[in-house]
DNA sequence: GTGAAAGCGCTAACAA
DNA sequence: TTGTTAGCGCTTTCAC
């Protein structure tokens, strides 16, 4: 079935068919009629690949995280898949590990496809990467960042304020002995860097630390509790650099009798959905992973379309979510 | 930077280039050279549009989640995609959302793109989706599931058998008042209709069941129990449709009063990772989804690749995983 | 509003 | 082992 098999059936050339389907106002309502009648007739499904081929437009966006397996970039993917599915666009998504190996094997793999679009999100891309990704000429978001040197696009926060915000959160809380739980990805690392310099700019004694490897898990959050209790028994505040992590340590927390938040304070990063229903509620760092992605459309779209991006780079900024934990 | 410019570089005609790059074995080592040299120092990346469109091959494979928020496919389509990398094919996602409304226009977006494969997850397909699949010729594999009509191939478990399981399981710890709190997804239906027939069979009161929304969340699995506590005090064990729901039951159990296990027996569905970490340590069914993905990879690849599918439908099983909470 | 011709970048089939 | 020719299915351009 080809658009020639329809074109023959409703009996017109093939590239008024084409325009049947892909602008129908430039087409007589009797001609639009006959095609649309072929297509169902046939069942038939344009082939994207000859289209892509021949407009140089595929109608693709792709779509890079560490790993679909962390939360953390869910609500980011989905509403991006959903603005992008509004707008005629379908979503490949690309898994690079949080190693990186696998990183530029991957971007080839996209690129290659001639996607209308990059969205990049939570990783850290080699040089060689960026070259790539430059020299394909794709318009690219880089997300969940703030960075002084986009590749092109960005839409994201600033994980150093983050850190600031938390301690300062954390301190005006009465808190005084703080600490880190944080997995070992980069990002993490600059909320925790911020996190403890702002503490001891606050006069605080310099947070412990505890890094687990990415992705971040409920045991990782157990485990590091534990850590803390023995090794450093007078802490009376956690940050923690995921949700999940977070739900470990009060899990921990309570199975060794410290009592939240009254012996100890815990704040996540995430605010994943089951943050505000634990017990007790977790406080976290919410981000708007929706908005993320709307924003990453928005900027694709209009870039493919030929509208002027005039502020390639937004700040979406984040909010402390106070419950009963912190 | 086409092919014809690389192979024009390496001083040779473009489709021995073209076999310098997918089929090295068939050219001279003095070509390889020339050609790769030619490759890195322009930067080539092919386009797979154009190679996909002359080999009615993409190396694309398509699969279709429900959300890629719900945490139970997120192993299988991560083995997937591994296992689909590593044997060069990309994976693209869909997401079809559990209304269904979506899954059409999704079908048609993945067809169009002519994937040399089609992933279907936890998904029921409409009578129309199943004649579009089938007319596109595309190699298909049903999966978390087992039909007796599938499209084409099969990787999946009986949820009947589940159903049944989990209420013998219960039965035979001596749990006698059982419930049921479940998403309200057809799969999850068929596990709660199998749970309650078995535990009639075995002489017990046909059990409570709580019906959530999918997809389920953990405020959904405390409102559940919080309602089973209300109207039913006598309940003394609970299959739960997600972990995720189970956490919510614990959780509120725990506000209740209510001791786990002692009081209230809690199982969980799909294992998670947090599953074994949470305390009490929460008893769920485990169903392999990394061999699913890893299976279903394989399915398609066999078939695309001219191998013959011997047994189209492969039962994975599953496993009742018990832990402190049953 | 409709169509003819040409070509997007690549590979299958055949030939040398 | 290497090359020539033709064409995958569609859209762009230009003409009517």
């Amino acid at each position: 079935m080809t658009l020639h098999d329809v074109a023959k059936l409703a009996g017109v050339a093939p590239i008024t068919a084409s325009r049947a389907l892909n602008t129908p106002q430039q087409v007589s309502a009797e001609v639009l009629r006959k095609v649309s009648e072929a297509v169902t007739r046939t069942g038939y499904v344009p082939n994207r690949l000859a289209g892509g081929l021949a407009s140089t437009r595929s109608r693709l966006v792709a779509a890079v995280v560490p790993t679909i397996a962390g939360p953390v970039f869910l609500e980011t993917v989905q509403s991006l898949t959903e603005a992008l599915a509004e707008r005629g666009y379908q979503l490949m998504l690309g898994q690079a590990g949080y190693a990186g190996g696998r990183e530029d094997a991957l971007l080839e793999a996209i690129i290659g496809r001639r996607p209308d679009g990059i969205v990049l999100t939570g990783i850290l891309h080699s040089a060689e990467g960026r070259r790539r990704l430059l020299a394909s000429g794709i318009p690219v978001v880089e997300t969940w960042d703030l960075t002084p040197t986009p590749i092109d696009m960005l839409v994201g926060f600033s994980h150093v304020e983050v850190g600031r915000a938390v301690a300062r959160h954390l301190h005006a809380k009465g808190r005084r002995r703080l600490a880190v739980v944080a997995g070992d990805d980069e990002r993490a690392g600059r909320r925790t860097d911020a996190f403890c310099a702002a503490a001891t700019a606050l006069g605080l004694r310099r947070p412990r630390v505890v890094t687990v490897p990415a992705p971040t898990t409920l045991k990782s959050g157990r485990d590091a509790l534990a850590t803390l209790v023995r090794e450093a028994g007078e802490t009376d505040a956690v940050f923690c650099s995921s949700d999940l992590l977070a739900l470990g340590v009060l899990t921990e927390a309570r199975v060794q009798g410290w009592a939240v938040p009254q012996r100890l304070a815990v704040i996540g990063f995430g605010d994943l959905e089951f943050a505000a229903d634990l017990d007790p509620a977790l406080s976290s760092v919410r981000i708007q992973g929706g908005d993320i992605g709307r924003q990453a459309a928005r900027f694709i779209v209009d870039r493919v379309e030929g509208r002027e991006v005039a502020e390639k780079v937004v700040d979406i900024g984040f909010s402390i979510v106070e419950r009963q934990s912190a």
